[in-house]
DNA sequence: CATTATTTCGCAATCGTTTCCGTATTTTAA
DNA sequence: TTAAAATACGGAAACGATTGCGAAATAATG
């Protein structure tokens, strides 16, 4: 048994910076092969071995080089994640559901995120093509409408996932929550408030997401006998004063409306800070309800109606079928399917007066 | 000039897959070093030459192997951000201003969320220590006392940054805001707005930002010739019920405060929550000041005040700093140093009535 | 005891890129 | 014209871990 005190002298420089798996083989006066086997925990070699390399390798504080590791095994056991937006409830939720099963399975996450940029996707995904993420998971930016280099990196093999705003391009897996179903019960929730004349809020019009959630929406609508006016469709943008002015003026106009259907949690709080800039009440002049994951919802003012998505689930699922196929190819298949996991409504102030 | 029409058919079949350079090189009767020089604008190698390297390459769809590279250059370009808790408006604001910087130099970001458990970071911290990032930035997880992993790390020669929740010991340098200044200020407007007794309410009374906003709020407490008495400072826990149980308590407690100085964001909402169970208004009864980055602190019911961390910008500052140490290593040093960036009180309605 | 089977290890190659050092060719200067 | 300098490339090794295949030693069987 070899304390500590007894570390052999040459070793004690370079053990900061770490030593290789050969030195720890000279040490060992065994093969690098065994070593490595032995650490490996490889049925090839004896149990008494074994201890001996694990004691040595701890005493001398080795650790394998990942880079040569991932060279030899052409993997990093690392899953790209590619997000649109990171200060956002939703997105942050699928990440901590993506690490809760990456981290349990020994995967390390590389996160991008594309500020709804194409160019940026673009060249995030050109730089994952060879060696670095072991597949990836996504939600496409708002400005995605040529798909060549997702389709680039399908081809390559990578396996690859969508989440939220899928790509049906591509013939792999997608999760997704019930868009259409929830604009759709959301909007008739406003209709049952007595709204006659609801808004939908929306940012990129051809968004997967913004299309079901408009189709949900215009479907309620045309249902109830009410008209979607085109003047009641508002395409929103990325910044919070545009959308604000956006959505005074229209509240301004006309045709003003009676209630919102926000497609995005920041549209909801635009239109919160374009009405405390009027005499307007919520929810008696207007009702809003919005698709929105802020655990704060209940604290706003007025508390917020919202659409909440499974995010964390969404997240954990993609993980659990990625490393699933990452690790027994021959049990999971990415195969083309949409899985949606419903959303859930909860009623507060914003459409239902206290 | 070779149109792609004519990409020569025995690579066809794997140009999805990818080819190796040495493949390239083969494809343009060249040595493989030539093609590496010439693709990585060697001085060496005529204009000539790259061009004809470059062309084939765009070509056979070439893309260098990463674990290769960085195995032979023993780098990876990526940065580690540790961050105890990711469904955090502060950290994801941090983490936002850091890939500002890492993406336009080329860097990759691999998160890692502790969720506040230092068994957790301990072990994320020990996959770190051979190959798989260049540097290290982070914040404590709320339980660390024990710091040998973190000696370890730094050990490594891995350079090691520490924001907000930072860990002295270590030598290297440090990003926070003005934590005591901040909970002075907050606590002396309380004061000013009439406040006699105020609580301070925490979570892990050992992290760094905890005692300095601590203090803060103790100096301008006995400069005012208050009391700061031990029931007005409250430990809170990672559990919001448990907190929202704590802080109701309190509030129905013979020594109920009239002032509440929050030191994280999560404690001002779960007294949002308490309050809402009471009659108890805001901020008439009860003034609430708190530390928190959320973007929607003036749509809260009521509007928050708020003392807001320069999150984005100390994101920024970490990236800058530490990619300039990993790419002019001459210039830049880690010094055993803390670096204050100030944050900004906001009043709002929650300490000053309308 | 001799042969066969099993266990336990070791040698050498592999993975794909980069870079040291040398060679051949071309250009320049004496 | 010859020698020296500059240019442009090529061969081979390095980086560190893993794994195919074979050799040596030990155990089991006839």
């Amino acid at each position: 048994m070899i304390s500590i005190l007894e570390v052999p002298k040459k070793y004690l420089d370079i053990m900061a910076a770490g030593i290789s798996l050969k030195e720890l083989a000279l040490e060992l006066k065994l093969a690098p092969s065994t070593v490595s086997r032995a650490l490996n925990d490889s049925y090839e070699i004896s149990e008494e071995t074994k201890k001996k390399v694990i004691r040595m390798a701890e005493k001398l504080n080795y650790h394998p080089n990942q880079f040569a590791r991932s060279l030899r095994e052409n993997k990093s056991k690392t899953i790209a994640v590619i997000i649109p937006e990171r200060i956002n409830n939703f997105f942050a939720q699928v990440m901590d559901g993506i690490e809760d099963i990456a981290q349990e399975q020994g995967y390390h996450l590389l996160v991008y995120n594309t500020h709804e940029d194409v160019d940026r996707e673009k060249k995030i995904v050109n730089l994952l093509l060879n060696g670095r993420a072991d597949a990836v998971v996504m939600s496409v930016s708002s400005q995605t409408s040529d798909i060549s280099h997702l389709q680039k990196l399908y081809d390559r093999g990578l396996p690859l996932l969508f989440f939220d705003r899928i790509c049906s391009e591509i013939p792999t897996t997608k999760f997704i929550t019930n868009d259409y179903e929830s604009a759709y019960d959301g909007t008739k929730h406003l209709i049952q408030q007595g709204c006659k004349k609801i808004a939908f809020l929306m940012i990129s019009k051809e968004l997967s997401i913004t299309k079901e959630r408009y189709r949900g929406y215009v479907d309620a609508i045309n249902e109830a006998g009410l008209s979607a006016e085109p003047t009641l469709s508002l395409n929103c943008c990325m910044a919070e004063e545009e959308n604000i002015k956006l959505i005074t003026d229209m509240l301004w106009s006309e045709n003003r409306p009676d209630g919102i259907m926000a497609s995005v949690e920041k549209l909801a709080f635009a239109t919160y800070q374009a009405v405390k800039r009027t005499k307007i009440r919520i929810p008696e002049d207007l009702k809003i309800i919005s698709f929105s994951n802020t655990a704060i919802a209940g604290l706003l003012n007025p508390s917020l109606t919202t659409i909440t998505q499974p995010a964390l689930t969404i997240g954990q699922e993609c993980a659990k079928l990625l490393i699933g196929k990452l690790t027994k190819p021959k049990h999971y298949d990415l195969i083309n399917q949409v899985i949606t996991i419903p959303s859930k409504i909860t009623i507060r102030s914003s459409t239902v007066a206290e």
